[in-house]
DNA sequence: CATATTCGTTGATGCGCATCAAGCACGCTT
DNA sequence: AAGCGTGCTTGATGCGCATCAACGAATATG
C-alpha cells in the first residue's frame, strides 16, 4: 500500500554505482565496455529500497521504470479476483524487473520483495535515449528481454508436460545454477519463498509441493527441513528433468 | 530439412512493404510516422516463402533475422529426445518471430508453417543499427517484446490454474480476438492446427481436448465440426475463463 | 477410384494430484 | 515463557485427465 520512498544517493555513491557492483557480469552492463558502464551509471538516478513483503511496483500502475535488482530477491504475481495469486517468476540480484510494463505502459503484475531488497532505479524514457546513442546497451538490453522471454517459455514447458516430482527438481536446479553464478554454494540454499508460493509458480498445491519434497528427500536426491535445502545427487536430479521423456501422469 | 531459399523482390515491391501493407497496425511499423516506416521499409531486403510443414527456422539455427508474418501462420514448438513436440506458440499475419533467437545468438525453437506462408526477413544487426536513428522503431521494437512476454505470461497462467474446458475456452477466445482484429470473423473460423498441437500448446492429450470441444459444443457455447468452430454464446465462454474462480481440478 | 495414412471422436480404466482434515514446528508478540 | 498465527507435513478420499483401445472421418497417394 504505502510505498517506501526513492532514496536519494550522492552523486559519489552513483559513481560507484555499476562498474564496481560485482554483479557486473549478471546485470545489464554486461558486455558493454568500460565507457559505455559510464553512460549507463549516469543515468541511474537512485535506487530505492523495498521491505519484505512490500511492492516494488503493482499490477496497474503506470509503467515509468525498470529495475535492477542489487540486493534482496523479488517474486512477480498476479492476483486474480478471488484473492488467489498466480506466481510468474522468482527474481535474485542482477535481474531486471518491470520488462511487462513497456508494452501496455502500465505493469502487468505485482513485483513483491521476498526480502528487505535494493533496486537501480532506471528511468524507461532516459534507458532508451541511451540505448540509442550506446550500441553496446542497445544490445544488452535485447538480450535481457529475449532470455525473459525464452524462459518463460522454459515455463511453459515444465508446466505442460512435467509431473510434480519433476517440477520441483527443475526448480531446484533452477534455483541452484542462479545461486551458485552468483557466488553462493549450488549444493545447499535457504529458500526464500513458501511451500504456497512455490506451488503457485510450478501450477502445484502446496501439499502436493510438501509430498514431492518429501519424495525427493526420501529417494535420497535432496535434504529438506522447512527452508533448507541440499542437493546430495545432483546428477540424479538433472536426469528426472532432463530427459523430459516422462510426461505428465505416469508412463 | 531442405529450406526454401529467399526469394529476392525487386526494389519497387519493396517500396510497398510496409505502408501498404494492409497489416501496417498490426506489425513492427504500428505507431511509427511515416518518415520513418520509410526508413524501416529499406530495411527489409527479402521475403521469404516457405511452404506447409516446413521450417522458417530451426532450434539452434545461427540467429540473424527476426521475421514478420506477411501472410499465412505459424507454429514454434520446441522438440524434445523422444520425438514429441511442445507447442509454445501459434502466429498469425503481423506478428515477429524470431525474437527468442536475440539472447543466446541462436534460435530456442523451431518455426514451422501452418499452411504455406510469407514472412519479411529483417536482417537483424541492420534493425539495430536503425532503431538506434529511428525512435519510433527502437520503442515499438521493445513493445513488441514486451507483449511477448507478457503473452507467456497468460500461458503461464493458463496452464497453471485453468482446467481443460476452460483452457480450450481460452484459446478460442484468444484465436477469435486476433482473427477479428485482422478482419475475419470473430465467431466462425477454421483450426489451422491439429488436436495434438493444442493439446501441446494446452497442456493437454489430444483426447482431452476432443472431449473438451465436445463438452463446449453440448452446453450450447460452440459448434465444432472438425476443424470447423463457430463461437454460439461469446458471454458464457468468456465467463468460463475469466473469473478464473475456479482452479486446477472441480472446487 | 481404391487404398493408405493421418486425424478426430468416444468409451473404459487407472493414476496423479487436488481437496479435506488434523497435527506439528516455527517466528512473532507481550 | 505463554500464546498466537503462519507455514509445513502427512494421511484419506475423490475428481480430472492420461492412457489404452476401437472405430469413424478426412485427406493424401498411386
Amino acid at each position: 500500500m504505502l510505498r517506501p520512498k526513492p532514496v536519494p544517493v550522492t552523486v559519489a555513491d552513483i559513481r560507484k554505482n555499476c562498474s564496481q557492483c560485482h554483479l557486473l557480469e549478471l546485470c545489464l552492463p554486461f558486455g558493454m565496455t568500460e565507457t559505455e558502464i559510464n553512460r549507463l551509471e549516469q543515468l541511474i538516478e537512485s535506487r530505492r529500497r523495498v521491505l519484505r513483503n512490500k511492492p516494488l511496483y503493482r499490477c496497474g500502475d503506470p509503467f515509468e521504470a525498470i529495475y535492477a535488482i542489487r540486493t534482496g530477491s523479488f517474486k512477480t504475481d498476479v492476483l486474480l479476483e478471488d484473492g488467489r495469486q498466480q506466481v510468474t517468476g522468482f527474481h535474485m540480484a542482477g535481474e531486471i524487473l518491470g520488462l511487462d510494463g513497456i508494452g501496455t505502459e502500465r505493469h502487468t503484475c505485482n513485483a513483491i520483495a521476498m526480502e528487505d531488497s535494493e533496486v537501480c532505479v532506471i528511468e524507461y524514457r532516459q534507458l532508451e535515449t541511451l540505448a540509442r546513442e550506446v550500441e553496446g546497451l542497445q544490445h544488452q538490453f535485447h538480450k535481457v528481454m529475449s532470455r525473459e522471454i525464452v524462459r518463460d517459455h522454459g515455463v511453459m514447458m515444465l508446466l505442460g508436460s512435467m509431473r510434480a516430482e519433476e517440477r520441483l527438481a527443475a526448480f531446484l536446479l533452477n534455483l541452484s545454477h542462479r545461486l551458485s553464478i552468483r557466488g553462493f554454494s549450488s549444493a545447499e540454499f535457504h529458500l526464500r519463498m513458501t511451500r504456497n508460493e512455490i506451488g503457485s509458480y510450478l501450477g502445484l498445491k502446496l501439499e502436493t509441493v510438501s509430498r514431492a519434497f518429501s519424495r525427493l528427500q526420501e529417494e535420497g536426491l535432496i535434504l529438506v527441513q522447512q527452508k533448507h535445502v541440499k542437493i546430495l545427487d545432483l546428477a540424479s536430479l538433472q536426469k528426472l528433468v532432463h530427459p523430459l521423456t516422462r510426461h505428465q501422469s505416469g508412463e
